[in-house]
DNA sequence: CACAGATTCATACTTTCGGGTGATGCATTT
DNA sequence: AAATGCATCACCCGAAAGTATGAATCTGTG
């Protein structure tokens, strides 16, 4: 997370220095405020749309009755999760094996790194005691985390 | 997703008006152009987020693929085997992927090769339109298949 | 604060998967 | 007889998956 807010910044830092250049060497009061304005508008939406999805990323991919903190009584999954000891993350993954996903493609969709997903599954594949992620998800099946 | 973007459009539109307003009437050029654009990139950063939030929640709950838009429990296996074309030893194999074997596993279990199994399964994706075995023990059970 | 667990990422390596191509034999359908 | 579909197998190659190890950072709890 600091990473984020540490580049976040650092583009911010970046565009400021550019539009300056930009205004004292070629433009100075040619291009009209609206202009000017949209292209740091759409800028800056891009970027918070950026930041905003890193800082949440977090948040994004489990169903909220199914969010540990939240004091929904969802029967199964908890308690075998608990059982398991899976973590959020590893039953995110897990979901997202299951739904025939791909780890570059859970990397992406979840705002990580290959490697992250490969860790994330191997101590999955651990904890279920299995071999390959077809396995992990008939055994999650069986158990009824899915 | 269509209101999002409406209501993003409204209030950059605000934005603009208000910018020109204040422009023309009260500052003219009193502020620098750093503060502007401060100004402006903050409240887009802010906007971009909340948009960014809005544009995702929609679709993270669960993943696209999990949705089992009703299997249709009445028609089984024959129909859909003669619509999916999949042959007898093609579906065996579908069914031992679906068990969580490897190749080597089914190739044993056949007591065919491993080159054969890769044959069956690959024919057995195309037939699925699918890229993955997981993906295809996915679909095979929307579908009813298993 | 300190500690444990969780999350993240990297590097290096091995194994498995999957695509592409081609080939053979066998049974059927035309 | 020729064409077609199925099952079998092989070889090559690149991509994906998985293992092992180590490490930095974050987060929640006592």
């Amino acid at each position: 997370m600091k990473k984020t807010i540490f580049l976040y910044g650092i583009a911010l830092a970046v565009l400021l220095g550019l539009l300056k250049a930009i205004e004292y060497r070629f433009w100075v009061r040619d291009l009209s405020m609206e202009v000017y304005v949209t292209i740091v508008a759409l800028f800056f939406s891009a970027l918070g749309i950026w930041a905003g999805l890193r800082l949440t990323k977090a948040r994004t991919s489990i169903p909220a009755s199914l969010q540990f903190d939240s004091p929904t009584p969802f029967e199964v999954n908890p308690i075998l999760l608990e059982k398991y000891k899976l973590s959020k993350r590893e039953y995110e993954v897990l979901t997202l094996i299951a739904a025939g996903y791909s780890n570059q493609e859970i990397a992406e969709r979840l705002f990580v790194s290959l490697n992250t997903i490969k860790t994330h599954s191997s101590n999955l594949f651990i904890k279920l005691d299995v071999k390959r992620r077809t396995q992990a998800v008939q055994k999650a099946k069986e158990l009824g985390l899915l």
